[in-house]
DNA sequence: GCGGACTGCTTACCT
DNA sequence: ACAGGTAAGCAGTCCGCG
């Protein structure tokens, strides 16, 4: 922990602790800000200089963002003029206020002192709700204050106030942050375009073209007509067309005098280095400091080859302030990790150098940076968020790094650095930093600007701006979706607790211990080699499942004697018959939308390519919402969590596949396996598949369709365990070691080997060949194996911590173990997420990093288990016995250690 | 005091 | 901070065994 003790005496802290306290309760940016300009002055204050126009009128712009302006204390709307390619604010002018609701009359709220003399307290007025938990019209009182603290956020909020004071006073809808309430009342969508004449926002006139709405009522003939009415909405939001957004990325390189330590952004306390920025418009930019303070190394300047020269700086202020130039004059700012580092670095760098908070185009929240005047994108967030990860990107990428990223998606890498950034020459400097904001940009422009227009497709489904897209996770983007269409019914929201109170239990018993409620079926797979499989899925189980039983938290065990009887299979719960409920609605609506609609449309070769590119971009964001509609339901943590609407949800979903099961039976198909949603037949008739998949549509109101047809698969006794060859070759492979990421890089070599070999089978026949191969592939693993002949780097096992090497305190897994061994400096560095690679040793911890091993103490028959296990659940299948490839060799082992 | 049976923890996967 | 189900490896504990 060597002291620098040349570092410039302008280490001033007090806004940095600030920052770093926690929030007191609400991570509400608007409250954040709020803070920091504290109510009382906000009326004397001036009005915050303009880092954008104010639009009093606008042909057509985006409405691309939210937020709330502390200073004026309004809602404000970021639009995004795709003309001039600029940023427009809006102030609210019609005097919006925040606002929740109480089941206390006005005369009793009046009544609390506390309430009465509530510095941000208004007025109570009686409003008429429809509450859907008893299914009734009920009369509240709506609170409204001056100012969205003043509702929630401090402990004297109105949220907290009302009741502390009377215990029997029930808050409605106190929880949602203002610029959200906002949207919500003036029914906004962000995503879409708007004009503003004379200082009124309206809507561009639009609707989806006839013979399109025309086909959709064809596709949805057998829907009732609400749900029809509610798919043409959406189609008015998701067939308009997202523009090319003008912006620029930024990457930042600090220089500092400890190599292996990441400066804190709080403290700023090295010097930004270097800076590039990668426009839309052209814009390619590197500036370079070139005086550095004496405690960093001496650099030449190189010769190094470049993109674009640097443009040389002296004074360290005066490269800020160009840059902050550049991000004022650009409506969407892309970064990977800004939020927690560029973006952030920056501002209080800027701060040392006098710059004032209010002059900078960025603004600092807990755990964000966004853009007073556009919106930033940190893309670190985004590609974080699970759901992309997984559904919009098929696990394309693994870990979360602008390396692993730009490589799974762009197929280019990082400059590769033998060296910290510190002591590169300038030029080799600039060339690292350009190629990262470059390949920043890249990640949204690939695709025909893929990521911004899911960010875009995904703000009009959610109705969250587009900053909240980027950091806010699939519950939230649900929550806010539900949110939007209760306010437009004039439905009261309900609390959480009601609704867990009224049908907070589960029944059925989970099979894992600690769940709360019995999942899905996987049935047991008939081991071995089966040609011509088919495997039918359900399209969308359980999205299909809410939508045809109805599944809602208002209709599931809903207040009617008449319901009682309309029970889900193996539970006691009933489901309302007389109203359609809203996720049900809502969910049905998004399914059929993607299943019926936008997956064909995005294939039709009759469409013009970027309206196709549009419709894939339409589905796969569907997708997302889709997969995560029945587990937010499941959720403690979700606002409209409901356990009976998860585990009904399931129960549908077991006798579905059970059923299908007991009917393939019956039409004498074997079914050689199944999870959840599909069911694997071998070598079917057509016109037996042809009856099932009717007899499913009738019996079952659900869609069976034949998913994938497999030239044969492989099964082992192993559930989710298999592997399945296509008619062309291709090889579908699930569960298998060799696929693994933590699996070593010898075993997955050996095994993709493998595969390849099995690809080429035909027949029953071609398994001898293949037979053959498969032992020579194992032997000759095995071989090298015990003649030391992988390297380290190939024997690695690579594992990712699932949480800071001290927070382990009931075991120490063999990854942990490892970390523990590496140096000091090291070991600080490492926290959740990041990966540990180890070897096997035969020294005494068993294990060791692969930094410190050598390849002596190699614990071979350690890896020769690993080459079993792996090889064996492709093996069993193939009927082939591990011990017989290895014969004789392994022989004399077998006795000496077994 | 030791080893096998067992449970629990952890990670990575499937749907 | 969407859910539950499965596989695998290992850590840690319990129990029986003269």
């Amino acid at each position: 922990m060597a002291k620098s003790l040349t570092l410039d005496a302008f280490l001033e802290k007090k806004e940095e602790v600030k920052e770093q306290l926690p929030s007191p309760s609400e991570k509400a940016r608007a409250e954040e800000v709020l803070e920091e300009a504290p109510a009382e002055e906000a009326e004397e204050q001036p009005s915050a200089a303009p880092y954008a126009p104010e639009a009093q009128n606008l042909e057509f712009a985006y409405l691309v963002s939210a937020s709330y302006d502390g200073k004026r204390g309004k809602a404000v709307l970021k639009f995004y003029e795709p003309k001039s390619q600029k940023s427009y604010l809006w102030f609210d002018n019609t005097g919006h206020r925040p606002y929740c609701y109480t089941n206390l009359s006005p005369e009793d709220l009046e009544c609390i002192e506390k309430v009465r003399t509530h510095p941000g307290y208004v007025s109570a007025e009686v409003a008429e709700k429809y509450d859907p938990l008893t299914d009734s019209t009920v009369q509240v009182t709506k609170v409204i204050a001056t100012d969205p603290l003043a509702i929630g956020g401090k402990p004297n909020s109105l949220r907290e106030v009302i009741p502390k004071e009377r215990p029997d006073a029930k808050v409605w809808e106190a929880d949602i942050k203002y610029y959200d309430c906002f949207i919500y009342d003036r029914q906004l969508v962000p995503g879409m375009p708007y004009r503003i004449e004379n200082g009124k926002i309206k809507p561009v006139d639009w609707s989806a073209p006839e013979d399109a709405l025309k086909s959709l009522e064809k596709v949805l003939f057998d829907e009732p007509a609400e749900s029809q009415e509610f798919a043409k909405k959406w189609i008015e939001l998701l067939e308009y067309p997202v523009p090319t957004y003008r912006r620029v990325s930024i990457d930042i390189e600090v220089g500092t005098d400890i190599p292996t330590r990441v400066p804190d952004a709080r403290e700023a306390k090295y010097p930004v280095i270097a800076v590039a920025m990668y426009s839309s418009d052209g814009l390619r930019r590197v500036l370079v400091l070139r005086s550095r303070p004496e405690y960093l190394p001496k650099v030449e300047e190189g010769d190094a080859e470049l993109e674009v020269e640097p443009e040389y700086f002296d004074s360290e202020k005066e490269m800020l302030s160009e840059v902050f130039e550049v991000l004022r004059d650009y409506p969407f700012v892309i970064t990977f990790n800004g939020d927690d580092f560029d973006l952030r670095y920056l501002v209080h760098r800027a701060e040392h150098f006098g710059f004032s908070r209010d002059e900078l185009p960025i603004e600092l929240g807990r755990d964000s940076a966004l853009l007073r005047h556009g919106v930033h994108v940190d893309l670190y967030k985004f590609f974080f968020n699970r759901s992309i990860q997984v559904y919009a990107f098929g696990q394309r990428y693994r870990d979360i790094t602008l390396d692993d990223i730009a490589y799974a998606l762009l197929g280019v890498g990082k400059v590769s650095l033998e060296k910290p950034v510190s002591e590169l020459s300038l030029r080799e400097l600039a060339r690292y930093c350009y190629n990262d904001a470059k390949i920043t940009y890249m990640l949204t422009s690939f695709g025909d600007d893929l990521v911004m227009k899911l960010i875009t497709i995904v703000a009009r489904v959610s109705k969250l701006p587009m900053d909240d897209v980027v950091r806010q996770g699939i519950s939230n983007w649900i929550r806010n979706l539900m949110y939007y269409e209760h306010r437009q019914r004039n439905w009261l929201i309900p609390r959480s607790e009601d609704i867990l109170q009224l049908k907070g239990a589960t029944v059925t018993e989970a099979v894992i211990k600690g769940k709360k409620y019995r999942g899905a079926v996987v049935v047991e797979p008939v081991p071995g080699v089966h040609f011509n499989v088919h495997v039918l899925d359900f399209a969308s189980l359980y999205p299909s499942i809410i939508k045809r039983w109805n599944l809602s938290y208002e209709t599931t065990r809903c207040p009617h004697e008449v319901c009682k009887k309309n029970l889900v299979p193996d539970t006691p719960h009933w489901v309302c018959t007389l109203r359609r409920g809203i996720s049900s609605l809502i969910i049905g609506s998004l399914r059929d939308l993607r299943v019926r609609w936008y997956k064909h449309r995005a294939k039709d070769p009759s469409l013009p390519e970027d309206l196709r590119n549009l419709y894939n971009v339409v589905q796969l964001t569907l997708k997302v919402f889709l997969n995560a509609s029945y587990g937010v339901f499941g959720a403690e943590h979700f606002p409209l969590y409901c356990p009976p609407v998860a585990e009904s949800t399931a129960a549908v979903g077991r006798y579905a596949i059970i059923r299908t099961i007991e009917k393939a039976k019956s039409l004498t198909i074997p079914v050689i396996y199944g999870d959840t949603d599909s069911v694997f037949l071998e070598n079917p008739p057509p016109e037996k598949v042809e009856e099932l998949i009717k007899w499913s549509y009738e019996e079952l109101g659900m869609e069976l369709d034949v998913d994938k047809v497999y030239r044969y698969a492989a099964f082992s006794t192993r559930k989710k365990n298999y592997f399945g060859v296509f008619p062309d070759g291709s090889v579908d492979i699930k569960g298998l070691a060799g696929k693994k990421r933590n699996t070593p890089e010898f075993l997955k070599k050996a095994f993709e080997e493998m595969i390849e070999i099995l690809s080429q089978v035909n027949s029953p026949e071609d398994f001898e060949f293949a037979r053959e191969k498969i032992k020579q592939i194992v032997q000759t693993c095995y071989n090298k194996l015990k003649r030391r002949e992988y390297s380290l780097d190939e024997l690695a096992i690579t594992i990712v911590l699932g949480k800071s090497v001290k927070e382990y305190k009931k075991t120490t897994p063999q990854h942990v173990k490892a970390a523990l061994l590496l140096p000091e400096e090291k070991l600080e560095t490492l926290g959740k997420g990041d990966t540990i690679r180890f070897v096997k040793v035969t020294t005494k911890d068993g294990v060791k990093p692969v930094e410190i091993a050598s390849i002596e103490e190699i614990d071979v028959d350690k890896y020769v288990e690993y080459l079993e296990t792996t090889f064996e659940q492709v093996l069993d299948a193939l009927g082939i016995d591990f011990s017989e490839i290895l014969g004789y060799t392994r022989l004399g082992e077998f006795f000496g250690k077994k």
